[in-house]
DNA sequence: AATGAATGAGGGTTCATTCAT
DNA sequence: CATGAATGAACCCTCATTCAT
């Protein structure tokens, strides 16, 4: 064999999670995901107005044109990451109304502490929410995506109140007045947190949240 | 005297105005409030990120460089809209605190409504301070101001819910979780008005506050 | 008289010279010479290709608009700029051609002192003629200031040489040569100047000169 | 041997040049020269102040943000320009040095001629030295990189001119002022061939040198 | 499926020039 | 004459997107 031979043998040794990653290479669902929460961190770092394709290419750890081959164009990456958070927030949200038991003061409960855990309520989520709620009068589609979830947040919770207006026979008590409270009040805690972090604490949110129930559901609530 | 005085005298007959307040110094002044304007119009219409220099001079009928000119860059034309947007709200707000008269539960009221007044409640800027609260996370001087203005508005209220306890000998309330819900409350249906604004009424948000109010110091919101 | 007249009487007590310089305007030709002044220290300070007009203006302690109104354009002011400066450069040249007693010999050595002197081999100043220099390729204009200078320089250094050959019957001696050999060196000199100002040497440049005029013309250098 | 090893061989049969050079890295490199070799053509033909990145990449045949992609600023590319070019000056002085043969006379007379050479001594070329020369009083870097060309030049210079002046017995010649004289005469000639073209000639700039090194070192030079 | 070099439209910014004052 | 606000063309640079490999 010549030593001006066109091919070369090369013997290296690895590890062999190297091999395993890239042989059976990421299924595409795998990949998105990747992507997408790639581009969530890189929101919450850089803002949505700096994040650039590369940066999320290189926080995921991949080539520039990644993103492009699996969603096309940068709008569709952040529809769907907007889609991602959604569902994420709505998943638990059900998976908690669901889990939480019996009563509805019991679930209302469980579903204000949800709004105000760290899983949720940390700045980095909550910089990726505001950052596409600061795009939501000039981008129809987000504003339709986080309508909906609030949507479905506010007729839960209505449903809660109705209830337990029923059950504690509350007469002056308007349900649908009191879950737009309710609403309201973790989405402002919520701007706290990211506004005010180190003056923020769960413990005042949810206090914050009690003083509502306590005094228009008290017996209920009674403490 | 002689005429080779180190000194002269010199007499001028100018126009008054000039002696008021320099005219190129307030034009000045009026062309950067123009040119804010336009930028808030722009964010409103087309997003933060979509918004360019192009687009504000064109908004406020001037040419490409006009911005530079007054602002030096775009990030200082934005820190510079938000600083008035901010300005502008507290100028309101503490003029609302001092016409509303004369005890602390009117002026509490009173502030309530300012929040959810047209002029103060509109999805054009409430657009702004969301495209705002969209890049906190990643803008400190963001942060710093939006954080000035929620303590001040936090610090208010609080003082205001004291001196309702007080009066109304609230045993069970404590005045700074009163508070932070109420701030929460109005900064979260701010939300609801960008996100869901054909849902949105004025007098729904308004009882949603009240709800609260009644329930909470019925003694001076009885109704 | 109202209070509201349309004109206000100012008395301001000034340093008389403000009067005196600001009555009788500058001449135009002082004007222009100042503004000179201000683009060769702006283009010795940043460069040619970083001085802008609003340097020149500001340097020269005037208004945005003067050099235009004084130079029609920039282009024109660099023009004047490098004519003022070739003709100073003749000025001196000829001022000591003549005044330089009486033989060839020190005439020549005059000259060669001359261009080595601080006023005229100073760092600034010969910033400015290789500023322009460095144009020169790209700009005819430039090329023929240029070349007249270096020519009206050789022919008069060719000139002495002719002399001194034929005062001291230097046979093998070319005048030409001879006189582009000196002028060559005189012009690699203020490079080494520009360049490496910290080892750069008066009396080194003017020794490195007189190898050559001692070798060449030993008659007349002998020392 | 477990299947579960933590690593793995890998064997790959790859075309040779890989393993030589990358052929990315390979073709980068040859971009950057290519951007580099354009850049000299538009800094001779425009000058330096308007050379732009667009005639630059017109130049190359390429597209407009291709500078930035490879050098990521216009002045990064205009230093590495420098670079190359002084890199490319030592790189034929060095060789010409080392074939020059035997003695110094020889030497010095091979690097004489070297900077009069067509390859070395065109305007085209002397217009982008000049070019850097005019800038080298405002920017640090550029005068570094000219300053140190200019000394490994002069010191060559001069340590051959030591060894002809041992072996001559030159009693009255100081070799740094020899040294100093030749450098600048050379840099100097440049200037001539610059700025006055038509009346340029090698044999009359080598001619001008000669009498130079004939009447200094005579012993080595008689002619 | 993945890479990353290349493209080129469009952004922020600079600055020579104009012009009302 | 002089000012300096305003203009707008042109610059450098970024980055979403494409495409040969």
């Amino acid at each position: 064999m010549s030593i001006h031979s066109k091919y070369a043998i090369l013997i290296v040794l690895m590890p062999a999670t190297v091999l395993t990653k890239s042989r059976r290479t990421a299924s595409r669902e795998r990949r998105r995901q990747q992507l997408i929460d790639a581009t969530m961190k890189c929101i919450a770092r850089k803002g949505m107005g700096s994040t650039t394709l590369a940066d999320v290419a290189k926080e995921a750890g991949l080539s520039q044109g990644i993103v492009n081959l699996h969603f096309e164009s940068k709008d569709n990456l952040l529809k769907e990451t907007l889609r991602t958070l959604a569902n994420e927030y709505r998943d638990k949200f059900d998976r908690t109304l669901e889990r939480a038991g019996p009563g509805p003061a019991e679930k209302l409960v469980a579903l204000m502490e949800l709004d105000l855990r760290p899983s949720i309520c940390n700045r980095p989520k909550l910089a990726v929410w505001f950052a596409f709620w600061g795009e939501v009068k000039s981008r129809p589609t987000y504003q339709r995506m986080c309508d909906e979830r609030d949507r479905h947040y506010d007729s839960v919770v209505a449903g809660l109140c109705a209830e337990l207006v029923a059950q504690g026979a509350y007469k002056r008590v308007d349900p649908a007045a009191a879950a737009n409270a309710l609403t309201s009040m973790t989405n402002g805690l919520w701007l706290s947190c990211l506004i005010s972090p180190q003056a923020w604490d769960k413990n005042k949110a949810m206090a914050a949240v009690m003083t509502y129930l306590c005094s228009v559901f008290p017996k209920h609530f009674e403490q």
